[in-house]
DNA sequence: CTGCGTGCAAATGCTTTGCAAAGAC
DNA sequence: GTCTTTGCAAAGCATTTGCACGCAG
């Protein structure tokens, strides 16, 4: 029966890094940024090890994936409460949204039954208006 | 200057199939579901065959693509007036939904500017719901 | 020390593409 | 007959995994 009882998970370097990327940003993040922003800290961090522990770090409960129409999932820390997501259509990047809207039970045609939803708002970030200008 | 004039595209048992799919079915496809559906009509086509005519039916504009948040893309006829989608988390088909729910703009962060959204609703499709009994 | 975590490279799975042969017109 | 389209197999990409070594505890 071997329970895991203490340790387990080692701390790395490299995990460090990676769960740091998501508490400095405060974004969800694509493994790929995820990558970027660990090689500031630990230049020698490879993208295989990004995917081991983006899993490890879901199955533990610390992220949950985003997934978002045609873009690669991005991660975001859990515990917060339902809300969507903003993509900026210029750089990419995605921002939580606070709330939701409300009567989302649209027009449903009799026999389905909606159970939840994914909602995604596109346009430009602040960041990028001064480009559009 | 080589217009392409006349012909330039030729009517193939293969592209009629998967032309049929969309057409019988009236629902958004993804490759393997026109791959499936090909089948009944020219049991040979090859799935390199949909992916090319997928393209180029939506390159021509008788096809949009549909993507949907961590699922592999589906195509629908174009021409419609903005809707949303439904996926059945069982079946994993996608059916259109008439409408929008109305005041989308939800709290947007001074800054940010939104042009358009994307909408999923999850549930089970009639054919499921008798399994969930 | 022990053995988990890492880097590298090979293996996937989905989609695209090169090429010779089949077929539309 | 000419030139597009097809099927097959190889090539691409993003992601996952096997393996031997390195490092945390």
């Amino acid at each position: 029966m071997k329970l895991k009882s203490t340790v387990a998970t080692r701390n790395t370097r490299q995990k460090d890094a990676i769960r740091a990327a998501f508490v400095e940003t405060g974004r969800p993040l694509s493994p790929e940024e995820v990558l970027s922003y660990a090689h500031r800290t630990a230049a020698d961090v490879s993208i295989a090890t990004v995917y081991r522990n983006l899993k490890m770090l879901v199955e533990e409960g610390w992220l949950i994936a985003v997934q978002l129409p045609g873009e690669p999932p991005r991660y975001e820390l859990s515990g917060k409460e339902h809300h969507h997501h903003f993509l900026c259509d210029d750089c990419r990047k995605v921002y939580e949204l606070e709330g939701c809207v409300p009567a989302i039970e649209l027009k449903l045609p009799r026999g389905f039954r909606a159970f939840s939803h994914d909602l995604l708002l596109h346009g430009i970030c602040p960041a990028c208006i001064p480009k559009h200008a």
